[in-house]
RNA sequence: UCCCUUGUAGCUCAGUCGGUAGAGCGGGUGGCUGUUAACCACUAGGUCGGCGGUUCGAGUCCGUCCGGGGGAGCCA
């Protein structure tokens, strides 16, 4: 990116004035006050745009500005300087801008919820659309954004196609939770039919729609069309669950990739962590110092030694064996074909592998129906991606290929073959093996910045009884 | 949904054994100063989450409802 490119009729960014070099010409710059410090002779402004996390000073010489002017700058108020780039005589920056003309835009009465102090992130929430003018949810949304450039630049790179799964579905057997129904239907005069039951054929569909759970079954469809595809979009729970990694409306990107065992599915999720993970550490670097210094201690350390050291990789058999020799850590018992706990989870990550690790080869019967059944007839072809302090971030797994294993298996779980006629539809014409795994993309915000609550990394986040803004 | 915890000034919190409230920051005013979480002084600002109960008296004890946080389950 050059400094000094002019992008339409927008004066230079923040980012890119800091970076200039002090000279005679004239620079603007826009943005809103962060705060400002009176001495007797000037008045020293920190100018925000959002475009980097530390501003830029702006002087302004008392004498050649209306007091009033100055007066009426305070904290949040937009203004517009002019000026030139001078040496700082002070020792925080090394440019700052003496400013010759400056235009107040907007003024921020007293009643300004920011202050220029620490405020909580719980009241920041309360606040959802200024909070993005804080440094900490500041810092969040640029790493969002580079994040999730990552991820497309990633699967482009990789011979990956994006495709856009539906948001609204008609089957409601996905197995994956909770789903919000959608409906166009006058809740106080619901259509009914002789028999008294609800007459979906009169609703807009002609049948029962849902949000989506998952975009995976129809990203196999375009899997075993185009090859490698990846989904990244908006994925709906209704689940009545209050965590701090759980969101009723969040992000997940899905890629699938036809003719991969589990084996490359397990290289390309951590392939592809990896590479987010560099990419954002390589472009958010003021951003990264940021949270390491003051949201997670060492949370870019980690990210960094992440980035570049293999992921251990353990079968489910063997993570419980582990877990047995330290079972008397856990108000849940660990035992063969137990659910991994959140508690196991995190124990395998951060005590005895220190470090991501992917557990494969579950028990069937604590896996979805559509996961490739081992030759031991017990377990399936599934991985888990856990990391320290989440937990899981990703869940994947080779699909069933076989037509007949597939139905059987269906049908041990009490699934209707005629709700999953297209999806079985793949095994029946040119089936092939493919893989696939999902990665909640606030999870990962969440483990690159160290913010503890999910409901941090997403602008305006939707959980129980939460949907304002 | 369950368990724990919390709700007091604009924000963050203190408030002892039940006797109707304090600090820091922020705001305002004044002072000082190339400042950078600026500093110093003064000042304004409160239905103590709502409702009900116990008591001579409730921020404080009890019940209940609502909101926040943490943990669990479910999961991404």
């Amino acid at each position: 990116m050059h400094v000094f490119q002019r992008r339409y009729n927008m004066s230079a960014l923040i980012k890119e004035i800091k970076k200039m070099e002090a000279g005679p010409q004239l620079v603007t710059a826009e943005g809103w006050v962060r705060t400002k410090r009176d001495s007797k002779t000037v008045c020293f402004i920190e100018l925000n745009d959002g475009t980097c996390l530390k501003g830029l000073q702006v002087v302004a010489d008392k004498e050649k500005f209306d007091n009033n002017l100055l007066s009426s700058i305070s904290t949040g108020a937009s203004i517009v300087c002019e000026g030139t780039l001078t040496e700082s005589l002070g020792s925080d920056q090394a440019v700052e801008l003496s400013a010759s003309k400056i235009t107040l835009l907007g003024e921020a009465p007293e009643s300004y919820p920011l202050q220029k102090k620490r405020h909580t992130l719980e009241y920041l929430r309360e606040i959802a659309h200024l909070r993005p003018r804080t440094n900490t949810i500041g810092a969040v949304a640029r790493v969002r954004s580079t994040m999730a450039y990552a991820v497309h630049k990633f699967f482009q790179e990789n011979g990956f196609y994006y495709v856009n799964t539906p948001l609204i579905t008609a089957s409601d057997a996905e197995g994956a939770g909770q789903m919000f129904q959608v409906t166009t239907f006058d809740l106080d005069n619901i259509p009914k039919t002789e028999e008294g039951k609800i007459d979906y054929s009169k609703d807009f569909f002609g049948k029962k729609t849902n949000l989506t759970v998952s975009g995976q079954l129809e990203g196999e469809t375009y899997a075993t069309a185009l090859r490698n595809i990846y989904t990244f979009g908006p994925t709906f729970r209704a689940e009545n669950s209050n965590t701090k990694r759980h969101l009723a409306e969040f992000w997940m990107i899905e890629p699938e990739m036809s003719f991969c065992t589990l084996e490359g599915d397990m290289e390309i999720a951590q392939n592809f962590l990896q590479y987010i993970f560099k990419y954002t550490l390589e472009h958010c670097e003021e951003d990264m110092d940021f949270f390491s210094k003051f949201v997670e201690p060492g949370v870019k350390d980690t990210i960094i030694h992440v980035s570049e050291s293999p992921f251990v990789h353990m079968t489910y058999t063997e993570a419980i064996k582990e877990l047995e020799k330290s079972k008397d850590k856990f108000d849940y018992k660990p035992f063969w074909g137990c659910d991994i706990q959140t508690e196991h989870e995190r124990f395998l990550a951060e005590e005895i592998c220190k470090s991501p690790v992917i557990v494969t080869d579950y028990p069937k019967e604590i896996k979805s129906f559509y996961m490739k059944l081992n030759e031991d007839g017990k377990t399936v072809r599934a991985m888990d991606v856990l990391v320290p302090r989440l937990g899981e971030i990703i869940g994947g797994s080779e699909r069933e290929a076989g037509l007949d294993l597939l139905q059987q298996r269906m049908k041990e779980l009490g699934l209707r073959e005629e709700d999953y006629w297209w999806y079985l539809d793949l095994r029946r014409f040119g089936s092939v093996p493919h893989s696939g795994f999902g990665l909640g993309f606030e999870r990962a915000v969440q483990y690159v910045t160290g913010m503890q609550n999910i409901r941090d990394v997403i602008p305006y986040p939707r959980a129980v009884k939460q949907a304002d803004f």
